[in-house]
DNA sequence: CATAATTACATGTATATACATATATTTGCA
DNA sequence: TGCAAATATATGTATATACATGTAATTATG
């Protein structure tokens, strides 16, 4: 769908312009499409990446700052969205003996589980859903990164 | 900043799957950034979108529903945030004597102010932010474009 | 070694999203 | 015309974001 059509105008600045709205709808187009296919397994997007990120890590126990480092929205609270895994007991928190400040956290064998079966349906959707071959894919990565040039912290 | 650096991680299935995530990456980075502009003047993204998109309209009046389907998240729940721009004298509510049903709204004079005030240092800081030429720009909207070509209703 | 500064995390608040449900108005059709 | 269906909006709830503040543990410094 062109964006025009997505956003009901034609009334962009420019074409940087038109990029930037492009990028936010295509990113919430995409969050939307996932999270619609995670809520069939009764979690939600932040949910599902905080599990990913304790499975790239595991069998290691993790602290919530480097959960929070490797989330793709910097501002989350990593804490309540792990109390949330925890009541569904897909993840199991400790205190790390080295440093008593750090919670440590890892996936339950029933979250390895529920992961690994949402995983493989979302790859399934993504892929089929995103009409893009590789090299016009790097070709995103490449221009997106190039834009995000002069980024500073966040 | 790359992606890998970002989200300190350089496990990325493929090419398609590493786009997905730099789109909501780069979204996240946008949204920020803005977001963080429009804090000094006192509203939040959102707000300054449908502020925008009456704008757009004026002096006509517009409705809900027709604010609803311009706005970048579709999900969005617009009765609310012109509450909240009511509150602050932005936006002003009537009712369309033609249809009862539609609540329309319209910018106040000092919501045009503070809007032609927001949208001025937004572009500048946009422009000055995002390092695109326009050629790559025009690039970046074809590929988003292409990737969403198999885009359902949402 | 005692205390200040820093770090890691938890918690509180305002706003937003996603979605379900309620209410008022209008439209369509028997 | 009268009533069912559809439409437009408002409101309620759970979760999340953004950010400020509080608290415990650790590190650094005089």
């Amino acid at each position: 769908m062109k964006l025009e059509e997505a956003l009901q105008t034609t009334n962009f600045k420019d074409a940087k312009h038109k990029a930037s709205l492009n990028i936010l709808y295509s990113a919430w187009w995409l969050k939307t499409t996932i999270s619609r296919e995670l809520k069939t397994f009764g979690i939600t997007h932040e949910q599902y990446n905080v599990m990913r990120i304790l499975k790239g890590k595991s069998p290691e126990a993790i602290c919530v700052k480097d959960i929070a480092g490797r989330m793709i929205e910097k501002g989350t609270n990593v804490p309540r969205i792990i109390d949330r895994l925890v009541d569904k007991k897909y993840v199991k928190r400790g205190i790390d003996s080295n440093d008593k400040r750090h919670t440590v956290m890892q996936l339950t064998s029933s979250g390895q589980i529920l992961l690994e079966k949402a995983t493989k349906k979302i790859d399934q959707v993504a892929d089929g859903l995103i009409d893009l071959s590789d090299k016009e894919a790097t070709q995103i990565n490449q221009l997106l990164e190039k834009m995000r040039a002069k980024e500073t912290d966040n």
